[in-house]
RNA sequence: CGGGGCGUAGUAUACCGGUAGUACGCCUGCUUUGGGAGCAGGUAGACCGAGUUCGAUUCUCGGCGCCCCGACCA
């Protein structure tokens, strides 16, 4: 893509009324816009970098069986009154709105309530289990109080997945299934080494749930971690009952902080029971479904990263969900000396080999460009300069590692096309 | 929801009971081109409402909005 048509610009400086690091160099670099307290627009730069996100969740998630659908949003109240939790003592963070005649509707929080009797029109017979169902859909939820730019927002995109089992056993297999691909998911976006597989509380579906902890200094969360076992405990579970059931040594135990960017819980039969999801078994018995929830905030997954990968310049997207992979700047001088002409030729040979470009063909001076650089975080800086033509060579350099090399036009392709 | 802070051009800020200044941005021109360039000219602003006052952006009250701490986070 041409800097030159990219509708955002970058900015010298943060807007004074976000502290949290992820929103400031999000909006410095023209990835997000906030609309509301906790509730943003992902703009071109940003919609690339979460698109990349929620690609990786999907591979994983089609791995291990899922099927994605998209349910909707608006939501009807009946479905929730059936489950008990339509009411705002139950679940306080609803977003209701009236129909024109009058019927009221819900913003949708979550989707077991919805899914679960939506399965219920398709699955009758243990045949037809177990299945594997989810989404990549924006939720609304009206906390208290937003905060933390990007990390706890009102509407925010959820991949919510939801299994359904025949029996229990059945369920725990892919319980922990999911929890590999959880795993994977973190690695492959970047966080795999400080993501830990965390036991909490199961709040009131079950005695447990897990949750996926980043560890992060600006994180909601306080655990305890076992560096060496790479598991953790909330601190709200943290008793000595409980370590005693993990076999966990409260001398190897860490207090740290987590971002939660993952959690998985069973729910039983708790709302297959209330509405009706049931399945006759071989035997002709007729069976509740045992049923389980999924949950990864990829909004909430790039705001870690940002608060994690970033110097005093800007961001460090790592490569596999970076918005572009080379950010090929032309430090154009005096005209007529063929930098633009040489950088085009570049761009052109960049787009044709499928290595995602970003190209700064600007009129701007050097320091802005390399200055936005730095900012926006690409993984690649390609420079095409007359100090660069004078050497008959290009200049890339790692944002990461801050390397630079001057390579001629075989050898950076090769560099480019080794996946690291 | 309890506590605290804050609302001035697109952004960041300053001053003031007599309608606002600076920087960046943006526009025009010339110069410049490896770390947010220089000069000249231009563009653009007081969250809303009520009150006090001859006069309110400034003081008072209310509302709305934003941030932080705590509580909450199925």
């Amino acid at each position: 893509m041409r800097q030159r048509h990219l509708f955002t610009k970058t900015r010298k400086e943060a807007p004074t009324d976000e502290v949290a690091k992820n929103a400031q160099l999000l909006i410095r670099g023209g990835f997000v816009h906030k609309e509301m307290a906790g509730v943003y627009d992902y703009l071109p730069l940003g919609l690339r970098v979460l698109n990349k996100i929620t690609g990786i969740i999907r591979e994983e998630m089609d791995k291990i069986g899922g099927q994605e659908l998209l349910l909707s949003a608006l939501q009807s109240k009946e479905v929730w009154e059936k489950s008990g939790r339509w009411s705002d003592g139950v679940i306080d963070v609803w977003f209701k709105s009236t129909l024109t005649h009058g019927a009221e509707v819900g913003l949708g929080n979550t989707h077991e309530e919805p899914l679960t009797a939506l399965v219920g029109e398709h699955v009758s017979s243990y045949k037809d289990l177990p299945r594997y169902i989810y989404q990549i859909q924006t939720k609304f939820r009206n906390e208290l109080r937003a905060k933390s730019g990007i990390l706890r927002a009102r509407e925010f995109l959820m991949k919510d997945l939801y299994s359904f089992s025949r029996t229990e056993e059945e369920f725990r297999l892919f319980y922990e299934e999911c929890a590999a691909a959880y795993l994977r998911i973190f690695e492959r976006v970047g966080l795999g080494e400080l993501t830990y597989r965390t036991f909490a509380s199961g709040g009131p579906f079950s005695d447990y749930s897990d949750e996926f902890q980043t560890l992060c200094d600006v994180g909601e969360d306080t655990i305890y971690v076992d560096e060496e076992r790479r598991v953790a405990v909330n601190k709200e579970v943290y008793t000595d009952k409980t370590l005693d059931d993990l076999h966990l040594d409260k001398t190897r135990l860490v207090e740290k902080r987590g971002i939660e960017v993952g959690n998985i819980f069973p729910l039983g039969t708790r709302f297959s029971e209330a509405l009706g999801l049931r399945y006759r078994d071989a035997d002709g018995n007729d069976t509740p479904v045992v049923m389980g929830s999924y949950g990864i905030g990829p909004g909430r997954v790039m705001g870690t990263i940002v608060e994690l990968y970033s110097d005093n310049r800007g961001i460090i997207w790592p490569e596999s969900v970076a918005p572009f992979r080379v950010h090929l700047v032309a430090l154009a001088g005096e005209e007529g000396k063929g930098v633009r002409t040489e950088a085009e030729k570049l761009y052109t040979l960049l787009v044709d080999a499928g290595i995602e470009t970003l190209y700064d063909d600007r009129e701007a001076s050097p320091g802005e460009k390399l200055a936005d650089a730095d900012l926006i975080g690409i993984p690649w800086r390609v420079v095409v300069s007359e100090k660069t033509q004078a050497q008959h060579a290009l200049e890339i350099k790692n944002r990461k590692t801050g390397a630079t090399e001057m390579l001629g036009e075989k050898e950076l392709f090769d560099e480019l096309k080794t996946e690291n």
